[in-house]
DNA sequence: TCCCGTTTCTCATATAGTGAGACACTAGGC
DNA sequence: GCCTAGTGTCTCACTATATGAGAAACGGGA
């Protein structure tokens, strides 16, 4: 979408009814929505009426409205770790853009990591590619996803080790890794400090969904010589979660 | 919405755009989306573009689309308990023409039942009105949300008495209670044998929500002298609440 | 560099939504 | 039992507006 292509105004009226009749749960009826919204009652009766057809509302015998089946379906059918990453990109990018460093997306599948957006230019942008997928123990966003897992997940990760060292300073000790892992969730934040490859650091903070759950995990990593303490990058790092989980839920 | 009222075609195109975006998960781009429900890229382009730009899709890096941020909120805005209603009450309609008895839905609030769906004819339909707020320890629909309460919050229910018998067979002891409620949730059903009123009896079952919780409890209800073994009228209830499942869930 | 598939844009045409107003229910007051 | 007020439903002439063919800009991959 460049710019200026013309927009079709009945799906904004599809959702924007959707939207005011859903938004006071199930009080109004035909009469009241359409007061609510400022519209004649005729449209907004013959627009109802659609939705209820379709199933995307319902109506009860008082002739009140709320969500239907069909609506129902489609939002359980959603993929919240797509969600958020479809969120967190544009919130990325700008991270990326002033900080100078690499910002990754990662969520947890399989013991694995999968890595779902990346943006950002520099060498530290080397070693990995979106959809690919990197074991978890060692890098920053893996070790934040791990550290979130509920406890009997976490311990029946921990038990399927060996791990093998990509680095002298990868953590490859399973009590090691549990000490790591625990150090990491009560701090909020990990740390790699290059433990995935030689020359390459970064900070990761979780991405909460509103109930609390984390669902994701985005790192900032620099490489080379010259690279700032990863320290400096944590409070951009979290303010940018912050952001995500704001847009991922409030819309 | 008696017939033949005209319908909105936009709004139909509108939700079958977003369902045949979210059905494939972030895969397609406008080009497969288009393909995929035979429309002119052209048309399929601007649609989705409208979409995007009001934020009910989002798309990445790649042009491919997903769930953006105000279906999400959506999503968080649904009341589950009125969803189940909404799905049940032509259920339930049906099931009390067929079975002659009265039917209602309830579901828990601050330790009352609410009840929001009524139908059916006869006596006794005289004891509750859709709205109306009951006590729970008495009622076949009170006593399986009772049952179905997480353990503390049910000891903590039985802690509020005294419970007062609204006739000779109301259950009335805590420690009675508790048993009854025990015995509900392992045989997943309750009977109400005239312990709201005399010459009342009822037999109800749970509704679930897909993740397991139940989130409400339907009735089947006969008043007078000549009534059917409440137990006759459990298997068209437990079908009932299945369907309602169904209905609620897969749209 | 030249492709091919994809995305974006333009514009004449006809489809399809709108809203005023009339009519039909339903509930509640008297 | 009748009337009234508040809703919900329907009809129809008017026009706003979505459509889709085609062409132009991208953008990777060979």
């Amino acid at each position: 979408m460049r710019n200026g292509t013309p927009k079709v105004a009945a799906f904004r009226r599809t959702l924007a009814m959707l939207d005011a009749v859903l938004a006071d749960g199930g009080q109004s009826g035909i009469a009241a929505i359409a007061r609510g919204i400022g519209m004649p009652v005729a449209t907004a009766h013959r627009q109802v009426a659609t939705l209820v057809e379709e199933g995307y509302l319902a109506r009860d015998a008082a002739r009140r409205h709320i969500a239907g089946p069909r609506l129902i379906g489609m939002l359980h059918r959603l993929d919240e770790k797509q969600i958020v990453a479809a969120c967190a990109a544009p919130v990325l990018h700008r991270l990326a853009a002033e900080s100078g460093t690499v910002v990754q997306l990662g969520t947890f599948e399989n013991d694995m990591v999968t890595y779902r957006v990346k943006t950002g230019q520099g060498a530290g942008a080397l070693f990995s590619r979106v959809g690919m997928q990197l074991e978890a123990y060692c890098s920053g966003i893996g070790k934040v996803l791990l550290a979130n897992l509920p406890d009997d997940h976490r311990r029946a990760y921990l038990a399927t080790g060996p791990f093998p060292a990509l680095t002298a300073r990868t953590i490859t000790d399973p009590d090691a890794i549990a000490d790591e892992l625990e150090r990491v969730r009560a701090q909020g934040f990990a740390f790699d400090a290059q433990e995935v490859a030689d020359g390459l650091v970064c900070a990761a903070v979780p991405v909460m969904w509103p109930d609390g759950r984390v669902l994701a995990a985005i790192s900032s990593s620099q490489f080379g010589e010259q690279v700032r303490p990863p320290e400096e990058l944590l409070p951009a790092l979290s303010a940018a979660a912050r952001d995500i989980e704001r847009t991922a839920f409030g819309g």
